[in-house]
DNA sequence: AGCACGCCGACT
DNA sequence: GTCGGCGTGCTC
């Protein structure tokens, strides 16, 4: 980026603050200028010159002065606002990281600080050509309303670029600056909401800052709701945000926002280009982005005016980082609209338990959608036990599903195969010496990708082709699949229903977003009968003709023991359900298990929710688990196993004790990952307790050296 | 984060 | 004899 470096005249200098986008964080600089917090700086750190940010903290008054040296200059019109640095020292302390870590997630794409570069257009002179040729005829033509950008006029006049150049060249037409086109009127589409969903909607916005759960089954019509807090901030002039859990979902409320408002909003994501990015970053910190609709890192956008956050589907477990700085996006936009002082709405058919309970508690509001508004009931939910009604051997479809979905079929409507298992098998074993095949980083079997032809590592992504032999034993055709995946369930429906046309819906899908984009499209448009599809499928979208859901294993996640479990699998399989009879009354659905009285079948079998959240809350509160006590955890990691154990001990030893459990440490959930081994500390404290500070004091006791590495985990989703 | 300095293996 | 691997250390 280029530098606006203002030309400072001696004067007093004086100390200042300034955060550098890295571990560094805050160092202390002169600037014979005044400089306010949240300027962005350029200052020199050894040979080079770095960008900064001008804090709020006051200078380090002990440095010896000859140490010092000079902020170079402003580098950039952009301003990070009082709101914006107190969300970062709020973040980074909450997630005991660095400062500079969290500023580094504020400037990506911080090429953005640059000015953006002017708009110029090509007008003519009203130097005559020798000679008006037909092609150079065109083009006056097509100047004719006036200057035109480059793109344009190449469009317009049908004109090649060398004509354009040429002309150009010889000085008939001029480059010249024009100002921005006026942004397009919007022409909202004007919604017709029921009684419920006005009141609803009335609820959501306020002055200041106010948390509210919008809550709702699927189909009942929360989208058009939080649209009506969103129209309140437009019209106030302010922007908003709305984070979506997953990329695959922003296309949808996009199309929907485009609808409602009559303006395209920005998306924000990191498969977007890296100009999008750039170009969205800089309006976004301009004021003029009005509605961004982000993953988890839009929440670090720099925003001038944030006038509303909306988090939807806020139980998702996607909004949890879990690399770098690990957060919570849902929790830190409550944190990030606390400090703008302004509305945020977490919105789900199914919300976290943590956030139903902070709403028993009074902390958040809440406001219930109670029916569909389409007014279809929701899907009629039965369980298939597999102990009594079996698939045969190394089939997963029982015979009450077959039946289902044969039905299905014979009215013309569509099924759903659900498995929340990407790839043909989960597991390979060599039937002749047991051998099972591991990945060389992670302690996690490889997962067999028979389309490739290749066994991949869910979790690091090593792959390796797959061998016809097994590498143990030699023995050939031993190697048997163990376990369903799509794959597998995919072949299975094949074989079952000939003709129909089966698509598999899976986020790893060859061909990436397009594809994937193509594939939702077949089934949208009723191209496709089957469906079988993993996670995915769960969220969002609108199969107008899907009328009955296959759990393949709904069991699946309530295995680990972890006591999120039942709560992540009553949230999957309500959503998944949900997509059944969403247009057209009628829908159903069978959940395949082994155990029809675990609480989560029998309160989706019942329609019972109410019922598992009161049980979940309890079994919360018993259990102190959180929101009733708060917990971290912390796991060291090192390429040696008996190193990373050491250290896991040595913590341990000197665990604080005022009020604080430590518990371990025990083997992470994944022992092994990318090639280190993990052990995990479980840190329990009352919900009063300053976690923070407790954990930084003992902390610094044990130091880290080596390639040992710990990392902290502030409100961890696994309990275990 | 960069970029320096610094101490041990395979090559022009 | 050098080129170059990345471990440790420093930057206001």
């Amino acid at each position: 980026m280029t530098p606006l470096y203002r030309i400072a005249p001696a004067m007093t200098a004086a100390r200042i603050s300034v955060l550098l986008p890295h571990r560094l964080g805050l160092l202390t600089y002169v600037a014979d200028e005044p400089y306010a917090p949240g300027d962005v700086v350029a200052v020199p750190l050894g040979a080079r010159t770095v960008v900064g940010v001008v804090w709020d903290d006051a200078p380090d008054a002990t440095i010896d002065a000859a140490r010092l040296k000079p902020v170079k200059g402003l580098a950039s019109r952009i301003r990070l606002t009082h709101e914006m640095r107190a969300f970062v020292d709020f973040l980074a302390r909450y997630t005991m990281s660095e400062r500079g870590a969290v500023l580094k997630m504020v400037l990506r794409n911080g090429e953005g600080l640059a000015d953006p570069p002017p708009l110029t257009a090509l007008a003519l002179t009203g130097t005559e050509p020798d000679r008006w040729t037909p092609a150079r005829q065109k083009v006056r033509d097509a100047l004719g309303e006036g200057p035109l950008p480059r793109r344009d006029l190449t469009a317009r006049s049908g004109a090649s670029a060398a004509v354009i150049t040429g002309l150009l060249k010889a000085g008939i037409l001029a480059e010249i600056e024009v100002a921005p086109p006026p942004h397009p009127r919007p022409v909202p589409e004007v919604p017709t909401l029921s009684a419920d969903q006005a009141a609803a909607a009335a609820e959501l916005t306020g002055d200041g800052f106010k948390v509210t759960l919008l809550e709702g089954v699927t189909g009942s019509g929360k989208t058009e709701v939080y649209f009506e807090a969103i129209a309140a901030a437009l019209k106030a002039g302010r922007q908003v945000l709305v984070m979506m859990p997953e990329i695959a979902l922003t296309p949808m409320v996009t199309a929907r926002l485009t609808r409602r408002f009559g303006e395209v909003p920005e998306e924000w994501h990191s498969e977007r280009p890296v100009a999008a990015r750039v170009a969205l970053w800089r309006d976004a910190a301009r004021g003029e982005a009005k509605i961004v609709v982000g993953a988890r890192s839009a929440l670090f956008l720099p925003f001038a005016d944030l006038g509303l956050i909306v988090v939807d589907e806020e139980h998702d477990p996607s909004f949890k980082q879990e690399d770098g700085v690990i957060y919570n996006a849902r929790d830190m936009a409550v944190a990030r609209a606390h400090a703008a002082g302004i509305p945020v709405v977490l919105a789900s058919a199914t919300p976290s338990v943590e956030t139903r309970i902070n709403v028993e508690q009074g902390r958040y509001h809440r406001v219930l959608l109670p029916a569909r508004h389409s007014g279809t009931e929701l899907p009629a939910i039965g369980a298939v036990d597999l102990r009594r009604a079996a698939p045969p051997r190394g089939e997963w479809l029982s015979p009450p599903v077959r039946r289902a979905v044969t039905e299905a079929l014979e009215a013309g409507e569509q099924a759903l195969l659900f498995l929340n298992r990407r790839g043909y098998a989960p597991l390979t074993v060599c039937r002749n010496c047991g051998h099972r095949f591991h990945c060389p980083n992670c302690s996690a079997s490889l997962v067999d990708h028979r389309f490739r032809a290749r066994l991949v590592c869910h979790h690091c992504g090593h792959d390796e082709p797959r061998p016809t032999g097994c590498p143990a034993c030699n023995a050939t055709d031993s190697l048997v699949p163990c376990g369903p995946g799509v794959e597998r369930v995919e072949e299975e429906a094949r074989t079952l229903w000939p003709h129909a046309r089966v698509e598999v819906l899976s986020s790893d899908l060859s061909g990436g977003a397009a594809a994937l984009a193509e594939a939702l499209g077949r089934v949208e448009r009723g191209e496709r009968d089957i469906i079988v599809g993993t996670q995915l499928v769960a969220k969002g979208f609108t199969f107008p003709r899907l009328q009955f859901v296959a759990v393949v294993d709904a069991d699946l996640g309530l295995e680990n023991g972890d006591p999120r479990a039942a709560e992540r699998t009553f949230q999957l399989l309500t959503q998944v359900t949900g997509r059944a009879g969403r247009v057209h009354a009628g829908g159903r659905a069978l959940l395949q298990t082994h155990a029809p009285d675990h609480p989560v079948i029998r309160a989706m079998v019942l329609g019972d929710g109410e019922a598992f959240y009161r049980e979940e809350t309890e079994a919360r509160r018993d259990g102190g688990l959180p929101p009733f006590q708060r917990l971290a955890s912390v796991i060291v990691s090192a390429p040696d196993r008996a190193e990373a154990h050491a250290h896991a001990v040595a913590l341990a030893r000197t665990a604080p004790m005022d009020g604080v459990e430590v518990l371990g440490p025990a083997e992470a959930p994944l022992a092994i990952l990318r090639g280190r081994h993990r052990f995990r500390l479980l840190v329990r404290a009352p919900r009063t307790a300053p976690l923070q500070s407790i954990m930084a004091d003992w902390l610094a006791k044990v130091p880290v050296q080596g390639p040992l590495r710990r990392a902290v985990d502030i409100d961890p989703q696994s309990f275990l």
